[in-house]
DNA sequence: AAAATTATTGTTATATTATAACATTAATGT
DNA sequence: ACATTAATGTTATAATATAACAATAATTTT
């Protein structure tokens, strides 16, 4: 199981795994041919400092404080579709909102996986891939002849850091 | 694992069941001491005639033709939430659309399940509850001391209806 | 049964999320 | 440099959802 979990439900400053996410990022993209604009990049830093989910709106208002001009909503969106795309963020639908990708490099384009740990408290989300998971829903599909081709696993809850009786922090 | 695929999957009618699960949902809400309104009837219904979800404002539209006068969007988001509040329906976030729950007796007031076969050809969707998906989601959840208290799980794909090299009917 | 209470629905307005359509600018290939 | 394609800016609006308060219906209390 590969997740960042401990990341993101712990207090660690992730600054620098930013900075070595961002390049990741950008020899992805120069790899596929695909060019990681100036808003584009914007917006992926955004989702990457943000520990929980931001909206479509949320980003366009800390876009708009970063550039000193204002920014409108297609802006935003295509910014956002282009990164679901190529798979440096994932949208987390129960929220209407949005997640870099924590490892983007090690499951590139799979649109499976994409299993989310959404802490009801502090909203924080970690992603989870986990091969184990994959194969039973597979199986579960393929049992009714259903041809699976994506996914989106939200699991809601509390999350280590906010469950009063187990912080040893 | 239980689950409604074969239904839903596949063109038969269902209206003597539609009569029956009503009857079901009349007794569960008589026991739960809640009031079954008209209106949420009516949604319950709808909901329960359509194999693809439903959004509000097609349900809207749909109320209004039936009762002859206009409904506001609050009369239908009130009666779904009702629905979903009693596990009579469930929400499908990546459609911002709804469904009439299959088995509400089976698994009332379950949080856990609710995992979707979503079509994307033909919109249909069926639903599967499988202890074995929830155990091992419950698994991971406490491996990184995640409290689990509830999911949403939506598979899309192509049902067997749609899959063109396997239809037999 | 009448009054008081609570739950539900009606109504209006508006918030939130997302996209269509077309003009403009920037990047890339020839 | 020019043509072409890709990306962004801009305006307007569609689609989804809720807030706030008034009116009505159901239930409980007396």
């Amino acid at each position: 199981m590969l997740t960042n979990a401990r990341l993101v439900f712990q207090s660690h400053n992730h600054d620098r795994s930013l900075v070595a996410a961002l390049e990741q990022a950008v020899a992805l993209c120069a790899e596929r041919g695909v060019r990681l604009t100036s808003a584009r990049k914007t917006v992926l830093k955004l989702l990457w400092q943000s520990r929980s989910p931001l909206g479509a709106y949320q980003l366009q208002d800390q876009m708009s404080k970063l550039s000193g001009k204002s920014i409108a909503p297609p802006t935003v969106y295509r910014a956002i579709e282009f990164l679901l795309e190529q798979g440096l963020a994932h949208r987390i639908h129960a929220l209407n909102a949005f997640i870099g990708c924590p490892f983007p490099r090690a499951f590139p384009n799979s649109p499976h996986s994409n299993v989310f740990l959404i802490c009801e408290q502090c909203n924080n989300v970690a992603e989870i891939a986990d091969a184990k998971i994959n194969q039973l829903l597979k199986d579960r599909s393929d049992k009714l002849n259903f041809t699976l081709r994506s996914q989106s696993i939200e699991l809601f809850g509390i999350c280590p850091n906010c469950c009063n009786g187990d912080k040893h922090e």
